[in-house]
DNA sequence: TAACAAAAATAGAGATTTGATATTGATCCT
DNA sequence: AGGATCAATATCAAATCTCTATTTTTGTTA
């Protein structure tokens, strides 16, 4: 099956003559004859009847005629649809991100995203900060909002810094620390400390440790759980006090963030694969970019 | 827009791989790299990374691979609809007819019709014999039962010979006539006669005056209603004696219908356009044929 | 009824498109 | 680094498509 066919057929039945349609075409009579001729014997069947002066449909023809018109609408809305998926308005941004420390910015980021790219089906995960990085590199995120992590370069992944955020001490109320507008690290030579788990990889344990190292000490480590939310339990419970970033907010009274001097800080990245370059990750990038460059990051 | 394009690279998709898909669809490789480079350029969208050694599709790329599948589908599911239009499987049959005279072989007739073909759609008309006609010679309807009308080779159309009817008288119970087996043309000379007007065209006024003038007399003509009911009515009213064919039931126990000797008859035909030969007329000709055949046109 | 007029079909030549072979270029795997 | 594999490019041959010229068919008119 040949589309010109079809094409010259729909214009010979919307015309009902080979010579107007010929015209319509741009081209000579002879040349629709004989593609006519064609398709017919290809289907097998007379789609026109040429007996008459004025020549007339078989039913075939019509039914043809009819269908042919929806052939081409279906075709037209392919281009389209492709043609869309490739610009980045149409799509799907499979993101991954990490709860805490995007609460503040993800939302309106991705309402931005959706108003200018309203085609484009936006699917939601949270994960831990390794399992964002996993998933990006298996291709089942298509971007990430996460802590950069050890090997992150090996993955064949792209990123994007988009913020640092200092490290605080997360002290009870009732505790001296809490009154200090900051806290020096060599305060915590013999206070418990309250950590995320190494495995985790979200960067920070390895970070305090050197901080604490520099300070000339090594910190009594009193837990490590997976979850920021734990540290904060611990703390709450009084079993020592926590290390978080800035965007950590305590969510109850008994529990205040006190800066840690001197400044260390942790990284938040957006990451994506670096090969097959999806237009909706490019579009979600640009998103991502103009508001780096207006809040700076803030 | 070239179906042997989207053929190629829906291969080239589906293989991930050129020289695969080339051996599948039995050309050269080289072939395919131009055919889907052009289909890319004509698109104005990549849709094949060839960066690595083995290859992945763009988002775009997957969009036409999922797209390309469903235009495939409508074009074959296209051809299969004209091929069984073109042979009478598919299609729609328009029919018009007078009630009467069909009443007894219309519905066992197109009952048959519909399970040989179960895909046709039936319309029916009931009309007067002359609108039959009238709607036949416009394409209104496929084909038409009806009776011979004037002037009916001259439009163009074929008909075929279903029945003849023999005339009969419909005298009221109470009348003398009620009682014999049969009653000669010459009866009714002094007896005032209610037939159809002659503008119906159903063919039996010139019959029935052709009859009485055989019989040498001119019919007292009481009344020419454009429907046979009507007839019946006059009838049983005592306005005078009707003619009417053989196939007419009374209704009522009033009337009765007596043989008219010598026996007249009017034909019962099938018409249809001879041009724009209608697979599902011809197939309900054979229909139409084949019951002939077995009932003789009893 | 014959001649004319209009439209589609046929024939043959030239141009464009499509495919095959040979070769080059790039990437991955030892 | 070298070999192997796969896609891209170059060039040529074949098939297809379209054009011009002409014939055939059909309907109209004198």
């Amino acid at each position: 099956m040949d589309l010109r066919h079809l094409r010259y057929f729909q214009a010979v039945a919307e015309e009902l003559s080979f010579s107007k349609a010929a015209q319509r075409l741009n081209i000579a009579q002879p040349a629709l004859s004989r593609a006519v001729q064609e398709l017919e014997e290809e289907m097998g069947v007379r789609l026109i009847d040429r007996n008459r002066r004025t020549i007339r449909l078989t039913p075939g023809g019509e039914v043809l005629l009819r269908e042919t018109g929806l052939i081409f609408e279906n075709i037209d809305d392919t281009l389209r649809k492709v043609r869309r998926t490739a610009s980045g308005e149409d799509g799907e941004l499979r993101l991954g991100y990490i709860g805490p420390p995007t609460r503040s910015f993800l939302g309106p980021l991705l309402k931005q995203y959706h108003q200018r790219y309203p085609r484009v089906t936006i699917v939601l995960e949270e994960r831990t900060p390794e399992r964002v990085w996993e998933m990006v590199s298996k291709g089942r995120l298509s971007v990430g909002l996460t802590r950069p992590v050890l090997a992150h370069e090996a993955l064949g992944l792209q990123s994007l810094l988009l913020r640092e955020e200092k490290l605080c001490a997360a002290v009870p109320v009732d505790h001296p620390f809490a009154k200090l507008p900051a806290i020096r690290w060599s305060s915590l030579t013999d206070e418990p400390v309250v950590i995320l788990a190494r495995r985790e990889g979200a960067g920070s344990y390895d970070t305090i440790l050197a901080a604490c190292a520099k300070a000339g000490f090594a910190p009594r480590i009193a837990h490590t759980p997976s979850v920021i939310g734990t540290i904060l339990r611990y703390v709450e419970a009084g079993s020592g006090i926590g290390i978080v970033p800035e965007s950590v907010s305590p969510e109850t009274a008994d529990v205040r963030l006190v800066p840690l001097e001197t400044v260390e800080t942790i990284p938040l990245v957006m990451v994506w694969s670096r090969e097959g370059d999806d237009p909706a990750v490019s579009a979600f990038r640009e998103i991502v970019v103009e508001w780096l460059e207006k809040e700076g990051g803030a």
